[in-house]
DNA sequence: ATTATCTATAGATCTATAGATAATGC
DNA sequence: ATTATCTATAGATCTATAGATAATGC
């Protein structure tokens, strides 16, 4: 209440960032480099980029303004840049994921579609800061900054795109208002991306929760849902694999 | 390219005040109050409430900024607080109509959830600017400008949680991972919102998008996703109630 | 008399850089 | 010699207000 201008909203144990307040000490666990993406994170999820001065970054991580500039020259976009990779990179490696499944298994699209679902909930699950919903800010759609950010986003949404279309065996002509093609990939996604909802929310993401959004996700695309069982048992067995 | 730092991403047809560049003449089609909030509203929703200074708010509008203050003692946040109520209140009418309508002809929730989908992603499919993507600036969890925000969020979300719990014939134990309770309200609300972000995407919203949502949240709940366009039938008829 | 609107400006904050000092690698 | 870090500061931008002028309602 004394200090800063806004209660922080941030769960302690999720950002220590937001909370301490004139603990101008570095913590040192950390590379200065990690120190400052960390903190950064925390606080551009927490407050927004553009609320984010440098100079919060700086306090937040124990230095001074200037070393955020020395080690990204571009400053607070070059950060966002930074986690905005570092925030899809784990989900382009799920997309890797399924498709060597795919070629060691030949699981069939149901069971890939609910693995990608399960492991991409996963990762945004886990995300540190849940960083997850830097997508949402609106720098991250500029050219400048998200680009590539962009650019892995549209190939994961058309790899939903791909695998619901051939999950799916909703006949148009038979159900009033089935979607396909683009809006069934794009819903699908938003339902895994919800998962980033869910936790600025507060709630912890259990497996159960993982499961639940895939098995969802099953269940927007099949005409007969009592297949949804069968197939998150095979897919079970290949995230079983995937972990050990 | 020339004056502004970034490109406009601001579709033309959409919002004119990201585009205009030079053009300080007032519009004049609207009271300065409105005007103010129009520009505000395009501009927050394209470039995020934090990365829009009054100054850019007055020149789309065609005023000086301290008219802004006039209008709006407390500045951009009495704005924003004002924008999120106006992309709320149509909601809370829905939720309103839906009851009128389970009064007047008893219809039952199946038919009552499908109704309120296609309600709600009409509401955000036609708001001026995509009003609907203001709930995802991070200041509109802030306490003190998005509090009667939040608690209309929260009475929304409630009765998304009640229908789907209504409507939901899975019995957890027979499906491995079906959602339930608050996640599956969540889910609903998600897979609604959702319109936001594909109007954002530059789509188009339909009426068959609209219906497409709505069909998927009954899926979403129902054991036997055959009754969707029977249920879709019967919401059809309330919904023609609504508009004559 | 109140409301609407402007010009002018003060003070705070933010962004960016110059230049000094310390630490490290060859 | 290069890298890491600091202090100090300039210039730009933002926020907020004072005070003047015009328009409107009683």
């Amino acid at each position: 209440m004394d200090s800063s201008t806004h209660g922080p909203t941030c769960r302690p144990p999720d950002c220590p960032h937001v909370t301490q307040s004139v603990t101008d000490e570095r913590r040192s666990e950390l590379e200065p480099r990690e120190e400052i993406l960390d903190a950064a994170a925390c606080l551009f999820v927490e407050r927004g980029f553009a609320a984010t001065p440098p100079r919060k970054i700086a306090e937040a991580a124990g230095i001074r303004e200037p070393l955020i500039r020395h080690h990204f020259p571009a400053g607070k976009d070059e950060i966002l840049a930074e986690l905005l990779q570092r925030s899809i990179r784990p989900r382009l490696d799920n997309l890797e994921k399924i498709e060597d499944l795919r070629a060691a298994t030949g699981a069939g699209p149901e069971a890939l579609l609910y693995t990608l679902a399960v492991l991409d909930a996963r990762t945004l699950a886990r995300a540190p800061h849940n960083l997850g919903a830097l997508a949402r800010q609106p720098e991250a759609y500029r050219q400048d900054v998200g680009a590539h950010f962009r650019a892995a986003q549209d190939e994961l949404l058309a790899t939903y795109i791909r695998l619901a279309d051939q999950v799916s065996d909703i006949v148009p002509s038979t159900v009033v208002a089935a979607p396909s093609g683009y809006f069934l990939g794009t819903m699908l996604l938003q339902q895994v991306d919800g998962v980033v909802e869910m936790r600025s929310e507060g709630s912890q993401i259990t497996p159960e929760i993982e499961a639940s959004v895939a098995a969802t996700c099953l269940r927007v695309c099949l005409s007969d849902p009592t297949r949804v069982n069968e197939i998150a048992a095979k897919a079970a067995g290949l995230i079983r694999m995937l972990d050990a």
